[in-house]
DNA sequence: CGAATATACGGAACTATGTTCCGTTTAGCA
DNA sequence: TGCTAAACGGAACATAGTTCCGTATATTCG
């Protein structure tokens, strides 16, 4: 019943809040919750027991339906900050490394991401109305990111330019879950491939 | 039986009785459990509760289990089921239509398939044991059946020969997956491409 | 045909897990 | 410090998978 009609909050991303604070020790519940329940879908899967997740975070289960109505609700949070942490992931390459490299880190760090969320990748089909936004999320997190290293590497001359994000990331998924079946090198050497590929036609290379 | 492992008698198809035969209202109850079944997750999904199958199968739960030890075990039968059904069309409908007709038949045949498993094949990827032997016997049961269509085609010159059924069934089998997001209509004209395709080349058109 | 017996049946009971409820605690504020 | 809205915890409830066992019956045998 009642259904996820009001769905609001935790994705305010920018950081404004508009009403009253919210409370630290919430905030602090909330941020454990994440946390914990990231590590324990990691180990148990994601058809671990809510209560499982709540104890080892240290908190009750009625705090856990409280920062999220339904179960699935907390799965989508995790995957939401799994995509916001590799979003986020490629300005702090883009500091570190070169404009080829910061790229070339960055695919390895999206394959990690797709690689460990598989399991999740599979709830998405699941009907569940929580993780309907998930998909658009996820592009319009990844996308941006992507593009905005292979701007930053083309401008460079480092790489072709007119390469797709999206397509890459695509293609880097399927890549992934095919991996599952073969070698856990598979995906990594075939990254690799593509990215030299990108390179091959560049400005500064021909 | 051809099924792989050995989980006991139930091969009645040819009406071989092993060792002692089967109870009648043992084998009853099991076929209105895989007919019940097939109809309730088509209406409600593979999530349908135990109890509403055996309700209206008109059996307790005890007899379920008896059946099939676990909830997965009814699932992965009734896949099988489905998978013989969709084999066993192939003759069917070779004994009925042309050569090239009843290929293109059973491509329709199959999409149907497909698309109604949408949700089993989503519970293939779970990791349950149960499921582990269906992949295998998808490929046994279907490949030689859409090979025997290919094979009585091209030698009828309807198509050209050396098609790879396994690659033809993976095709479509994507196709229905994007068919789903797309229009239902999407995947028949797609499939239909693609037998013109393997019309393309036949001895007998060129 | 009727008794004997292995087999199968049904559904209550047990267990596990999602979800709700509500009395208690506490952070934030004046 | 005292007040209050917000948050907390976990018992209680609801649902669903699974087991157990007394009862019923198909099949066999005399």
């Amino acid at each position: 019943m009642s259904g996820g009609s009001e769905r609001r909050g935790a994705g305010e991303g920018t950081g404004g809040q508009a009403d009253r604070r919210v409370r630290a020790d919430a905030q602090r519940n909330m941020d454990a919750l994440l946390r914990t329940a990231l590590a324990v879908f990691a180990t148990s899967g994601v058809d671990a027991p809510v209560r499982e997740i709540a104890e080892r975070a240290g908190v009750g289960v009625g705090t856990v339906y409280r920062h999220f109505p339904q179960r699935s609700d907390l799965i989508a949070a995790v995957f939401r900050r799994e995509i916001d942490a590799c979003a986020d992931a490629a300005s702090l390459l883009a500091a570190e490394y070169g404009p080829f490299d910061a790229l070339a880190q960055w695919m390895l760090r999206y394959v990690d991401f797709v690689s460990a969320k598989r399991g999740l990748a599979a709830a998405l089909h699941s009907g569940d109305p929580a993780y309907e936004a998930l998909p658009a999320y996820f592009d319009q997190r990844l996308r941006p990111a992507l593009q905005g290293l292979f701007d930053a590497a083309s401008a460079a001359g480092a790489i072709r330019t007119g390469a797709k994000p999206n397509e890459l990331l695509r293609a880097v998924a399927s890549l992934c879950t095919a991996a599952h079946d073969v070698g856990p090198d598979y995906a990594r050497s075939m990254i690799g491939l593509l990215l030299d590929g990108l390179r091959y036609g560049a400005a500064g290379s021909a």
